[in-house]
RNA sequence: GGUCCCUUCGUCUAUCGGUUAGGACACAUGGUUUUCAUCCAUGAAAGAGGGGUUCGAUUCCCCUAGGGACCGCCA
């Protein structure tokens, strides 16, 4: 059985660059009727917090990616990466290093001003005797030899044991690291395939070695490149669009920055929207891209406009009224009700949800404006308000016809009486029209707002 | 500096050696529209450069250039 897994550290919100890695491998589970789990990698202890762990495990139910079990939490294992780490040790594939932090800093800082490579010179590595000092676990690196990752994205990739150093396993205070914890609970979750970013390239090599001294089975190595922010670089936490908290809190669907996550890296013909369904149906390993590829706000942005439009328009209130409560107000009921009902109104401006909330704003948060109208044109919104006071509810349909006889009469254009009209219904100088306007707010409250200008 | 990876319209990408190099977003123009949008139509827009291999190269190989990742007792 296919088995994936997602194994981010809680030292932050979860990255956009995660998020993606999290969906690839949740698909490709799916797709394989396997497994999907969560690691969450808390073995700093300074840098880790609960609140990003929650954060993360929020964000990915957010998004829909459900992963199988329980979540795993690294730490918890510990125990189990020191044995390995021991065993590594009994049999020779590791051994005692009691290089101090500062003379190996001081190693690397001349080789970096000489602007040669630094690697562990291997000092330790031929000890024979146990010193009573402070000591670390590092790992035995063959010398010259060629190893190979075989990469389901990147093709293989062989590279000489003389360029890894032997790394460390076991830090003085008898923690593990990364690479040892990394390797140990993939192979005691009986983890499959690795699909994660680019960054990881070394890293897998590192933890193959360790695969091949314990003489267990290697998983699958997919490494995806990585997103890069819009001007090329790095994606970083001051890009402002970064994580998907970022996007959720500018009214992003989940369901629409998932199809635009899905798209980024990975292909499948000509097609650009994916019900879940098909995401699942459609996922495969083989077809993600080997380039690094950049983040298009307004990809995501048209994006999501497809689905407020497209959407079942349930969903789509749910979503709004989750999103109005986390990052704008508690809308109350009436208001609530009113938008429900115009739904397929006001989301016809919009490309977010934030952007249905200022659209829906005059409803809630009516802003009446000094002095809107001058004198030539209160005598057409009189003439205006005599009419749909005559008007039955739910007469909206005839609210054009009385504008046209207005204007008609009158010999004005409609924006004589249409701007200032709107102006004065909603506050804003972009809304919908004017029969939506106050079939939207309903007759009474119409002419309220239209006496409280003229008078 | 070392190791490794990448390179098709501005962006995401399609192309299993033979295509007028396709689609989507963005952009431009026109149409619809009682504001702004939407919507519809049309258009402009790409194989980094140089060598090979081949009847034929965007596709395979090499070199150059550009970009990226990694090089912690972080993960």
């Amino acid at each position: 059985m296919v088995i994936t897994r997602f194994a981010p550290s809680p030292t932050g919100e979860l990255h956009i660059g995660g998020a993606r890695t999290a969906l690839f491998n949740y698909l490709y589970s799916k797709n394989q009727n396997g497994k999907f789990l969560l690691r969450i990698e808390d073995t700093d202890k300074e840098r880790s917090k609960k609140i990003y762990e929650d954060q993360i495990i929020n964000s990915l139910n957010w998004l829909g990616i459900n992963f199988d079990d329980k979540a795993f939490y690294q730490s918890k294992n510990i125990q189990k990466h020191i044995d390995i780490a021991e065993k590594l040790y009994e049999n020779n594939f590791a051994y005692k290093c009691y290089c101090t932090q500062d003379e190996l800093d001081k190693k690397r800082e001349t080789a970096k001003s000489n602007n040669i490579n630094y690697l562990y010179d291997g000092t330790c590595r031929e000890l024979k005797e146990n010193r009573d000092l402070p000591y670390v676990i590092r790992l035995k690196v063959e010398k010259n030899k060629k190893i190979t990752l075989y990469d389901g994205v990147q093709g293989n990739i062989e590279i000489d044991t003389n360029t890894i150093e032997d790394f460390i396993l076991l830090r003085s205070d008898n923690t593990p690291t990364y690479n040892l914890s990394a390797a140990v609970d993939d192979n005691l979750m009986n983890i499959t395939h690795v699909i994660r970013g680019d960054d990881h390239k070394i890293n897998a090599l590192k933890q193959i070695l360790i695969f091949q001294y314990m003489k267990w089975k290697i998983p699958k190595y997919f490494h995806v490149p990585l997103i890069h922010s819009e001007n090329g670089k790095k994606l970083s936490k001051r890009d402002n669009a970064s994580t998907t908290e970022d996007y959720k809190k500018i009214g992003i669907l989940p369901v629409a920055l998932r199809n635009y996550l899905l798209r980024l890296g990975w292909s499948y013909k000509d097609k650009e929207i994916f019900s879940d369904e098909e995401s699942i149906k459609y996922f495969n390993l083989k077809n993600i891209g080997k380039s690094p590829s950049k983040l298009d706000f307004e990809r995501i942005k048209s994006l999501n406009e497809f689905y407020i439009k497209n959407l079942d328009e349930k969903i789509l209130i749910e979503n709004f009224i989750l999103y109005t409560k986390f990052y704008k107000k508690n809308l109350d009921s009436n208001s609530i009700d009113i938008i429900t009902k115009n739904i397929n109104i006001l989301k016809n401006k919009a490309k977010t949800l934030e952007d249905i909330y200022v659209n829906s704003s005059f409803i809630f948060d009516y802003q009446q404006i000094k002095n809107a109208v001058n004198s030539k044109n209160k005598t057409y919104l009189n003439q205006f308000l005599e009419e749909i006071k005559k008007l039955n509810s739910y007469d909206y349909e005839k609210i054009s016809n009385i504008s046209e006889n207005i204007v008609k009469k009158n010999n004005i254009k409609f924006k004589d009486l249409g701007q200032p009209l709107r102006l004065i219904l909603t506050g804003l100088t972009q809304a919908p029209s004017i029969k939506d306007i106050i079939k939207i707010l309903g007759i009474n409250e119409a002419v309220n707002r239209i006496n409280y200008h003229i008078n």
